[in-house]
DNA sequence: TAAAAATCAATCAAAAACGTTCAAAATTTA
DNA sequence: TAAATTTTGAACGTTTTTGATTGATTTTTA
């Protein structure tokens, strides 16, 4: 069989069934699996299809899905290190933004204590907010799919009645030169917003996001502290251009 | 069964229950209890669901709603007519606001064919609108713990930016001279301004909720149509003041 | 309240899937 | 047709996922 012909064979099972295993491709192409492997990888470095363990998954035009596919388990540890110390910073009577994020989240169970005011722009921080029984607005907008977060114009004019002591952030590109970067410009739109309107804000990021750049631009290091873990030649070198603190 | 089945599996059950049990996965993904637990600690941190002893709920559970549990079948099935037949009234284009309720909350279900957008002051109705792709937005404000639902002030200025073709609203009480009540003051004025703010505005209510009065005014009978499933008595008397859909 | 049962997190070895390499086969080019 | 190039499938060491087992914890039962 043709590559062009397995390629679209591929993608039409994708098509109808939104997941397909490895093997079942090879049932159908009769080709071996070294070939579906090569054709997996052609097909997702394409944009076509998204790869994992195991088979494939359809790629429904979507630029990300981070916290679907972001590997949670992985850096649980170096998460639950970051979130304590941002926590850490937060005190009575504050009035603190949350923004969306396997990080962010993190930051809630530690704060259960605290007698403070929490905003935030995403669902799963409010259900959990809830949860703990933390005093909680919600900013309205757009209710965005992959990241269940709310974005665009309307969330940033929705938050524009508040101001926060403290706002912290995730982000996708931490980068000297190019600043806080975020795949989606209205998730970027948003964070812009919370970082004007926080006396003091903080961006959370594991070890991976720095040095990398993502599409768009949130703003210059020098608008937030960034907290993570990582190697003291980095923490360094990004102390240059902000305060860095390292949770390691 | 991959990976990403699975968790797409465990999400279905969990937007159809609310809760589902360890056992039930296991049986219906074939895979061991191991792996399932696995699942469920990464679809948590992902902020998908909440583990619970047992099993899982999913993130928008009532906390404590001792009421939940004992629904009646009878009263769900009342609730599922009202609900379709409110469904019936909505057509492709239109932007649809669902109150906080479980009555507008059974509406979702049907949506998911049309080609809506749906303005929501819920959080359980967000993540299910989110759920079944519905296009979303979310009205912001101060998250009420009791009812999981976005209210008070910064709700209604944050709703006076969108015009609703139709408006679908739950009620706790519905009275000939008294109208439409409430019992938090705050949730009323939610609802009120969504009322001015749409074309048409219909109040879902199962019959306990006819005569009764509670203490926030939202609006008299005029203001909307009832839609509810009641005696043909009842039906003619609500009928002198303003219209009513009868569900039965 | 204490014992029994069920469920849990943590661990570990087996199984499955992975990327890489390389030689054979197929295709293209000269 | 012969040489060069590309594609393919098998082999192999590595990584990821999985299910069974353990002892701890929670819930239920007596």
């Amino acid at each position: 069989m043709l590559t062009k012909k397995r390629h679209q064979l591929i993608l039409e099972l994708l098509a109808r069934e939104e997941v397909v295993k490895m093997q079942k491709i090879v049932e159908q192409t009769g080709a071996s699996e070294s070939t579906i492997r090569r054709d997996l990888s052609q097909l997702e470095t394409a944009g076509h299809l998204r790869r994992v363990h195991g088979g494939a998954t359809a790629n429904h035009l979507q630029i990300e899905e981070p916290s679907y596919f972001e590997k949670s388990d992985q850096h649980v540890e170096e998460k639950e290190r970051i979130a304590r110390a941002a926590a850490d910073l937060i005190e009575d009577g504050m009035y603190v933004y949350l923004d969306a994020g396997t990080t962010t989240l993190a930051i809630v169970p530690y704060l259960e204590e605290k007698a403070i005011t929490v905003v935030t722009n995403s669902l799963p921080l409010a259900n959990t907010l809830l949860y703990h029984r933390i005093p909680t607005f919600v900013v309205g907008g757009q209710l965005k799919h992959s990241t269940q977060a709310l974005v665009g114009y309307n969330a940033r004019e929705g938050m524009l009645i508040y101001h926060f002591d403290v706002a912290f952030l995730g982000m996708n590109g931490v980068h000297p030169t190019q600043g806080f970067t975020t795949p989606d410009p209205e998730e970027a739109l948003v964070k812009k917003t919370a970082i004007e309107l926080a006396k003091q804000s903080y961006v959370l990021v594991d070890e991976t996001k720095l040095d990398a750049i993502s599409f768009s631009r949130v703003a210059s290091l020098q608008a937030a502290t960034i907290i993570t873990t990582t190697s003291s030649e980095q923490e360094a070198k990004y102390s240059q251009y902000t305060e860095v603190v390292n949770a390691k």
